[in-house]
DNA sequence: CATCGGTACAAAATCGTTTTTGATGGTCAC
DNA sequence: GTGACCATCAAAAACGATTTTGTACCGATG
């Protein structure tokens, strides 16, 4: 059933009918009426594509993902995508989700999404301080709206989960148990929030007169062997750290896995805190102490905010920062952590 | 820079360079040649709107996320989407995805999505016996491809995991290591491969010659809450079982942490196998035995199949049944079992 | 030499909406 | 009574491609 049917059996013009279902205000209230009981009657669906095609929207949002270093699926996109598409409910917008293999891939995606008009807008995550993304989407002009900052020239909109507070709670809990060498094994050092988690780490560092601690930091990727590669590195110091800040959950899994197979036992002998708390973070042995991050209402709201840059909205002030929240489990010791 | 204005650029008329670009023969080659090379410089890209009006086609396949039960994301469907992006890359279609809240909303999105044209066909798992989503897609001729069988009358294009595998393998392994009594924690009865895994652990059950067994079979749901139930209703029996089957692996994992609770050793006192795989199953403690099933893979032959029926072709012979694999690990005694 | 068939292109119709512009009839003020 | 104005609807253009139909030219054929 299309519209010209629609308009033929109420013996009305296309426009009419259309103007009628759309709520424009030239339009009689008993034909608006007539219009939208036939509708109702012949299950009449308007055509998104004939649609978008006139009034020159996508009436989509993309989602890029960027497929899982390690061996399994990253649920922090699943996390992601839902919180989206719980936003987009109710709009008429949909969900487009692709997966890129590396950044250029990424950037070759954003370009076919964005030139083919199959989107109005992006949303991304993990940004980073020179962000590749961010720079083409500003120049074409094209909305996004990412999860994490940048330091790109005009503003956009973001949502950021706070890691500077990560770094430096961690640190200040840790050294409230008496720890004095805190290591810092970090995700990449290209991302945002990695920078930020140092920071804080440094800051916390410095405001509690805690001895240097340059060699106590390492960085590498986001999943396990990461982990396991940072202990070995931190434990073959002369002086190795009692307790471990991991950048994210799947890093402090894989340091714990390391931890104990040289024969240390995780919250006695080395404490160890994670980031992120991703679903397996309760259920890894010791049970992991983390920063719980909301992704799920990162997503929902980050979809509200394409939405208003589509709808013409300046990104001015359409910038977020969110605090991550302690989750205490026995990775570090619990609610009294280990006495040294 | 649309078709026309690349056409004046040409001095060609838009439909002939239509044709050029989509290699019709009544082109010369020389000036296919020109067409491209313009099209390459102006950096030209087909309204993929406008092609999908005129050509009646959506060029997106949909996906159904039914979302968690329990409180956190399901990675089973972020692998499955994963394998379909796979398969989608280098061909014009996109995949569009949504989360149902539950069955009814299931349907109604189902139903707005084939109704406003915006996908050519769908995929979805976790069939039934009689599953409603089937019949609706079926009746209105719309093409699909489901993880998981169903007792449609009409054939139709799905990928299974021989859940029959998994219950009789199961059986027979823990019979092995001298079980007697061993229980069934089955995922909810109204989907179709709990019932196969229950056909399959009846008949192990049978070849063995092991006793009667009914009071040792559960179902319920599919988090955690459903393992925890199971343990305790299947210790309340008179000669509690020795070994348990669980339906998936977050049942398993419900079903350990409550048999620890309840001051068992797992492996040791009880005997624990999962299914599917899911990353923490080598996380939890003990690490879960358990079955793998390829999902990422039957994603990208889910969308192959899927692919071929919009294409036109019969979804006869379009019907796959892949073997799980066992992944042993510790919960059930690792390699010898534990000794009775 | 009239006709036929094939090649290579152009013109026009089409997909199903939304948007712009136009038309009709009626009310009201002056 | 006539022009302005409003309410309500219709007609036509537009979105940007694909598809169908049409045409000019050319060589071959009987």
């Amino acid at each position: 059933m299309d519209l010209r049917s629609l308009a033929r059996e109420l013996g009305l013009s296309t426009s009419t009918v259309s103007r009628a279902l759309n709520g424009y205000h030239d339009v009689k209230e008993e034909t608006r009426k007539r219009v939208f009981e036939a509708a109702e009657k012949f299950g009449y669906e308007a055509s998104a594509v004939a649609r978008r095609l006139r009034s020159r929207r996508a009436e989509a949002i993309g989602v890029i993902l960027t497929p899982p270093q390690s061996q399994f699926a990253d649920p922090f996109f699943l996390e992601l995508l839902t919180g989206i598409d719980e936003a987009l409910t109710g709009t008429p917008f949909h969900l487009l989700v692709t997966a890129a293999h590396d950044k250029k891939d990424e950037l070759e995606r954003i370009r076919r999404l964005v030139g083919g008009r199959r989107v109005d807008g992006l949303i991304f995550a993990r940004t980073e301080a020179d962000d590749a993304r961010i720079a083409l989407l500003q120049q074409q002009g094209t909305p996004f709206a990412t999860m994490g900052r940048s330091n790109a020239e005009q503003p956009f909109a973001w949502i950021d989960i706070d890691h500077r507070v990560v770094g430096e709670e961690a640190v200040r809990r840790l050294a409230g148990f008496g720890h004095r060498r805190i290591g810092l094994i970090n995700t990449p050092a290209h991302l945002m929030y990695s920078h930020h988690c140092r920071q804080g780490y440094d800051r916390a560092h410095r405001d509690l007169g805690l001895p240097p601690h340059d060699d106590l930091v390492v960085d590498g990727g986001l999943d396990r062997e990461a982990g396991r590669q940072g202990v070995d590195r931190l434990l073959a110091l002369s002086d190795p750290p009692t307790a471990l800040i991991c950048g994210n959950d799947m890093i402090a899994i894989g340091a714990m896995e390391r931890l104990q197979e040289r024969g240390l036992v995780v919250a006695e002998d080395v404490a160890v805190i994670g980031c992120d708390d991703q679903p397996l973070a309760q259920f890894s042995s010791p049970p992991l102490t983390t920063f719980a991050a909301p992704v799920r209402r990162a997503g929902r709201h980050l979809a509200e905010l394409l939405l208003q840059v589509i709808e013409g909205a300046s990104p001015h002030g359409l910038q977020e920062v969110w605090q991550p929240e302690l989750v205490v489990r026995k990775s570090d010791g619990g609610d009294q952590g280990t006495p040294r």
